[in-house]
RNA sequence: GCGGGUGUGGUGGAACGGUAGACACAUCAGACUUAAAAUCUGAAGGGCAUCGCCCGUGCGGGUUCGAUUCCCGCCACCCGCACCA
C-alpha cells in the first residue's frame, strides 16, 4: 500500500463527520474555547490562512486529546469594500460575490480536515447575525454607549462620495483622481473613550497576551496627566475670550514661544473673513486625514493677528498659528509651541523665524538648543534654566512637570487633568455593504431607534453600483419609513456600520449562532471566554481593542455574564505569510504586478513579455500585488497533511514566513516515510529485545519535547522533535510490540497537526478507536532521567574538551577531572587556573 | 513622524546568560540500479591548515569566568497609526 492521500483523507474526514466528532456541546468536561480570527471571503483562501487554521486547529486537536469539551467555530467577516468594489468592476451584487466566495473558500477549507464544528457557521452579512447586531446597538444607544457628532471624512469632490483612507492615493481618488477634500458629515460614535480606564486596567489581567501587544494598547490608549489651561486672546474675534490647551509638559510653560491651532479649529474657522486665511485652511483641508500622512507632511503654518496671553503672567504675549500639523480630533485642537523641547515645533519655530527659549539644560552643560530639540526621558535630571524665579534648580522633569501642576492649581492658572489619547469609535460609514444603522430620522422627533420588532432591517436586493456612492442613498422606496415614534412619514439611515463592529461580538454569537437574542446566557457562560485567539498582530490594535469594548458594552447591556470582560483569556499572534512582488513599470512609471506563476526567476523577466521584472522581497500578501500564493496546488498534489506540517514547521509561529515553492515536496516525502515505516512496523515480527529499554526512553523524551512545543506555540519546534523520534523510530531495532506501542505514540503526536495520516498509522497498529479522541499520551518521569551527564569544558569561554560523568558527582570530583583533562593541561601548561567554574549538570569553565 | 517588532550558515531556523548552527531544505559523496527516479548511508559555518588554532549570531561599544541571549548607541527591514480587513 502506498501514501494515497486522497484516498486517506477522504475517508477519515467521512469517518468524523459520521462520528460528529466536532460538534461542540455543553458537558460536565472542562470546556476549550478555541478561536482563528474569521476570514474576509476575499475570493480564494491563501497560505496564510492554511498556516492560521493549522495552527488554531493543533490546539483544537490537543485539548481535545486532553479531554476538554472543545469549541472551534468558523465564520465569515463577510462586508467590507471588496465585495461592493468587485460589483462596480464587474456589474454583480456584492452579495452573490459574497456568497459565492464564501462557498468556495470553504470547499477549500473543509479538505484540511479541521476540526471545525461547521453546525456553527454565519457569515455576518447574515441577516440573522446583523439582526442581532442591532439590537445589541439599540441597547448600547439605551445605555448611552453610542452618540451622534460632526467627523471629517475624505470627500471626492467628482465621484461625490466619502473615500475610505485606502482608496486616497497622494491626496487624490482613487477612481476620479481628483484631489481629496475634508468634508464634516454628522456621524455616530461609541463611546469607547468613556471605557478608556477600564481598558487600561484590563491589559494587566491579560498575562497570556503578548507583551509588545498590550504595550501598543497601552500606547494606544495613552494616558497621560497633563495641564489644562487657557490661553487669554487679544484680537480675537467676538464670542472667543480664550482658547483650552492641554498639554503633556507644563514644565516647559516658560517657554512657550507660539500657539498653534487646527485649520477645523472654530477660531480658525472664524477667522476665515480674511482671504489668506481661508485659502489656507482650504489647502489644510485637502491634506490627508490620516496621521502617518500629516506626521510626515512638511509643517505648514499660517500667522494670525490673533495673539495669546499667558496664563500665569498675561504680559507674556504669543503670536497665534493656524497650523497643518494640529489635528482637531485630539485634545483642544490647540497646542503650546515650545520649540526648545520638542522638535516638531523646533521644525516650525526655525522655518518661521520665532524665538528659540531653553528651559532646561543637561546637567553639566550650558549648551542651548540648535538644530535638535532636547527631549530627554522624563526621569532624567536635568536643570531648569529659571524654574518660576528658582534658577538653576537640578530635579527631574517628571518632578518639574508635577511643581508646575501644583503651582499652577494653587495660582488657579490651570488644572491638571489626565487625559487618553484614545478617541470615540466613529462607526457610520457611508456605504452599501455593511450592517443597516437601525435608525430612523424623523422632521418632529429627530433620529428615533428602530423598533426591535422591525428588526431586522434588512439591505435591500435591488441596487445598482454603476454610480460611485452610497446605493441606499438613492434607492427609490427603501429609505421611506414611518417614524417609529409618531408615525408619520420619516426616512431610515442610510449609513451602515463599520465593518469592525461585526467583528466585535463574533466570537460571542459563535456560543449560540442560531438563537433568536445576540446571546443565551447559559451557553455564554458555559463557552466564555475565547480560551485561545489566533491571528494576525496587524489586530494588536483595532479589533482587539473595539472587542475588549464590546465585551464590556455587552455586559453593561446584559448580553454577556459577569468575568466576560476580558472575552480572549489568551492571544497569540501569528507572523504573516510575505512574498516577493514582482513587478514591472507601465508607460507612465505605474507599477504592473505579476504573479509569482507568471514569471521566470531565473532570468528575471516575465516570462510572455520578456520584460525585467523589479523584486520587492517580502511583502504582505495582498491580492492587489498579486503576491499571493494559492495553497490549493499544494493540496491537489500532496494532500492536506503536508499542507499543514509544511506551513507548522520551520518557522516560529509568531514570525513572519516568507514563502517559497520549494520544500512542500520534501514534506510530502518524510510523511511518506512515516507511512512506510509505520507499515513496516505494522508488519514486523520480532521479539523484545534490549533496545526496548532506549526506544521507551527516546518516546518519553518525544511526548515531553512535543507537548512542551504545542503549549507554547512552538509548533516548528514540535516538529523537530517528530523528525528525530521519526529517525530514532526507523533505526531502532527494537522488538516488535515496543516499535508498535512507539509508532502509536507518534502517530498520537502527530495527529494534532498531520490527523488523517495519524488515524491511519493508529488504526494500521492497532490503535482502539480515534487517534483524535485518545487520551493524549503521557510520559514516564523514570524514563526522562540519565544517570550520565556530558559537560562541556570551556577554557576561558571557548569549548575545548567534554567529560562524560555520573550525574550527582559532587563538584570537587569533577575539579579533579578537569584538571586531568589533555584540553586542560596543555592550555595551563604546568600551572595553575586562575578560576574553575563549575555549573553542576552544565558545563565547566577554566580561566587559565 | 510616532508606537511596536525582527535581524543567526547557501535557505527556513535551534539554543533557562553556559557546547552557536538542533531539526529540516538545498548541495555534495557513496550504496542500490543497465541508467534515471525513488529509497538508503554519510559529509558539510568560513578560514588557516590538520587531530590543533583563528574568525563567526545586522553594526559599534559595555557588563560577565562566559553574551545570539542583558545594557547603551546606531543601521536595515516589517506591522500599526483610528474609513483596508
Amino acid at each position: 500500500m502506498s501514501y494515497e492521500t486522497a484516498a486517506i483523507e477522504a475517508k477519515w474526514q467521512a469517518a468524523w463527520d459520521e462520528a460528529s466528532l466536532f460538534r461542540a456541546t455543553r458537558s460536565a468536561a472542562p470546556k476549550y474555547y478555541v478561536l482563528e480570527m474569521f476570514p474576509y471571503p476575499s475570493g480564494r483562501i491563501h497560505i496564510g490562512h492554511v498556516r492560521n487554521y493549522a495552527m488554531g486547529d493543533v490546539i483544537a486537536r490537543y485539548r481535545m486529546a486532553c479531554g476538554f469539551s472543545v469549541l472551534h467555530p468558523m465564520g465569515w467577516d463577510a462586508f467590507g469594500m471588496p465585495a461592493e468594489n468587485a460589483a462596480m468592476a464587474s456589474g454583480g451584487h456584492p452579495k452573490d460575490w459574497t456568497y459565492q466566495n464564501i462557498d468556495v473558500m470553504r470547499g477549500q477549507m473543509k479538505p484540511l480536515g479541521l476540526s471545525i464544528d461547521w453546525s456553527r457557521e454565519f457569515a455576518t452579512c447574515d441577516p440573522e447575525y446583523y439582526g442581532q447586531q442591532q439590537a445589541l446597538f439599540l441597547d448600547m444607544l439605551e445605555a448611552g454607549l453610542v452618540y451622534r457628532k460632526s467627523a471629517t471624512v475624505n470627500w471626492d469632490p467628482v465621484d461625490m462620495t466619502v473615500l475610505a483612507n485606502e482608496q486616497v492615493e497622494d491626496g487624490r481618488g482613487w477612481r476620479s483622481g481628483a484631489e481629496v477634500e475634508r468634508r464634516e458629515l454628522t456621524q455616530w460614535f461609541f463611546r469607547i473613550s468613556g471605557m478608556a480606564e477600564e481598558l487600561l486596567d484590563g491589559l494587566g489581567t491579560l498575562d497570556k497576551w503578548p507583551e509588545k501587544v498590550r504595550l501598543m494598547q497601552e500606547n494606544w490608549i495613552g494616558k497621560s496627566r497633563g495641564l489644562s489651561f487657557d490661553f487669554g486672546l487679544k484680537g480675537a474675534p467676538a464670542g472667543f475670550d480664550a482658547l483650552p490647551i492641554y498639554t503633556t509638559r507644563p514644565d516647559t510653560m516658560l517657554g512657550p514661544t507660539f500657539a498653534a491651532i487646527a485649520a477645523d479649529h472654530p477660531l480658525a474657522k472664524a477667522l476665515e473673513t480674511d482671504p489668506e486665511i481661508a485659502a489656507f485652511n482650504a489647502r489644510c483641508r485637502t491634506m490627508p486625514t490620516t496621521e502617518a500622512a500629516m506626521e510626515k507632511a512638511e509643517k505648514l503654518g499660517h500667522l494670525t493677528s490673533v495673539t495669546v496671553t499667558h496664563p500665569a503672567d498675561p504680559s507674556v504675549e504669543l503670536p497665534l498659528f493656524i497650523a497643518n500639523f494640529v489635528l482637531m480630533e485630539y485634545g483642544t485642537g490647540a497646542v503650546i509651541g515650545c520649540p526648545a523641547h520638542d522638535q516638531r515645533d523646533l521644525d516650525f519655530a526655525r522655518r518661521y523665524g520665532l524665538d528659540v527659549i531653553d528651559v532646561f539644560k543637561p546637567l553639566g552643560s550650558d549648551e542651548g538648543v540648535a538644530d535638535v530639540a532636547y527631549v530627554p526621558p522624563k526621569t532624567t535630571k536635568v536643570r531648569y534654566v529659571c524654574w518660576h524665579g528658582e534658577p538653576g534648580l537640578e530635579i527631574t522633569c517628571q518632578e518639574a512637570i508635577d511643581r508646575t501642576l501644583a503651582l499652577y492649581e494653587a495660582g488657579g492658572w490651570g488644572k491638571a487633568r489626565t487625559q487618553y489619547r484614545l478617541r470615540d469609535w466613529g462607526l457610520s460609514r457611508q456605504r452599501y455593504w455593511g450592517c443597516p444603522i437601525p435608525v430612523v430620522h424623523c422632521a418632529d422627533c429627530g433620529a428615533v431607534p428602530e423598533k426591535k420588532a422591525n428588526l431586522p432591517v434588512v439591505l435591500p436586493d435591488d441596487v445598482t453600483f454603476d454610480v460611485p456612492g452610497n446605493p441606499l442613498d438613492r434607492h427609490p422606496t427603501w429609505r421611506d419609513v414611518p417614524c417609529p415614534a409618531c408615525g408619520k412619514p420619516a426616512r431610515r439611515e442610510t449609513d451602515t456600520m463599520d465593518t469592525f463592529v461585526d467583528s466585535s461580538w463574533y466570537y460571542a454569537r459563535f456560543t449560540a449562532p442560531r438563537a433568536a437574542t445576540p446571546t443565551v446566557a447559559e451557553d455564554a457562560a458555559y463557552w466564555m471566554n475565547v480560551d485561545q485567539y489566533i491571528g494576525g498582530v496587524e489586530h494588536a490594535i483595532l479589533h482587539l481593542l473595539y472587542s475588549r469594548f464590546f465585551a464590556r458594552a455587552m455586559q453593561v447591556t446584559g448580553h454577556l455574564p459577569e468575568g466576560t470582560e476580558e472575552p480572549f483569556a489568551a492571544l497569540f499572534t501569528q507572523g504573516m505569510v510575505t512574498h516577493a512582488i514582482y513587478q514591472t513599470r507601465d508607460g507612465r512609471g505605474r507599477p504592473v504586478y505579476h504573479l509569482p506563476e507568471e514569471v521566470d526567476l531565473a532570468t528575471g523577466t516575465v516570462r510572455v513579455t520578456g520584460e525585467q521584472i523589479e523584486i520587492i522581497p517580502s511583502a504582505k500578501m495582498s491580492k492587489s500585488k498579486r503576491n499571493v500564493v494559492d495553497p490549493q496546488d499544494i493540496i491537489a498534489a500532496y494532500g492536506a497533511d503536508t499542507a499543514r506540517w509544511f506551513v507548522l514547521s520551520d518557522s516560529p509561529p509568531e514570525r513572519d514566513v516568507e514563502w517559497t515553492a520549494a520544500g512542500a515536496e520534501a514534506t510530502h516525502k518524510h510523511l511518506r516515510r512515516v507511512h512506510r515505516l509505520a507499515e513496516d512496523i505494522a508488519r514486523a515480527d520480532r521479539a523484545p529485545n534490549g533496545a526496548d529499554a532506549d526506544l521507551a526512553r527516546a518516546t518519553a523524551r518525544a511526548v515531553v519535547d512535543v507537548t512542551g512545543g504545542i503549549e507554547g506555540f512552538a509548533f516548528n519546534k514540535s516538529v523537530a522533535r517528530l523528525y528525530e523520534f521519526t529517525n530514532v523510530l526507523h533505526k531502532s531495532d527494537a522488538g516488535a510490540e515496543a516499535r508498535r506501542a512507539a509508532m502509536r505514540v507518534l502517530a498520537q503526536l502527530m495527529a494534532p497537526m498531520t490527523p488523517h495520516l495519524a488515524e491511519e498509522i493508529w488504526e494500521m497498529t492497532g490503535g482502539a478507536g480515534f487517534v483524535t479522541t485518545a487520551p493524549w499520551p503521557e510520559a514516564d518521569p523514570a524514563l526522562l532521567v540519565d544517570d550520565t551527564v556530558t559537560l562541556p569544558i570551556q577554557i576561558n569561554g571557548k569549548r575545548r574538551s567534554e567529560i562524560t560523568v555520573p550525574k550527582d558527582m559532587d563538584t570537587p570530583a569533577i575539579e579533579a577531572l578537569v584538571l586531568r583533562d589533555a584540553a586542560v593541561l596543555r592550555a595551563l601548561d604546568g600551572g595553575a587556573p586562575r578560576k574553575l567554574i563549575v555549573v553542576p549538570g552544565r558545563i565547566v569553565n577554566v580561566v587559565a
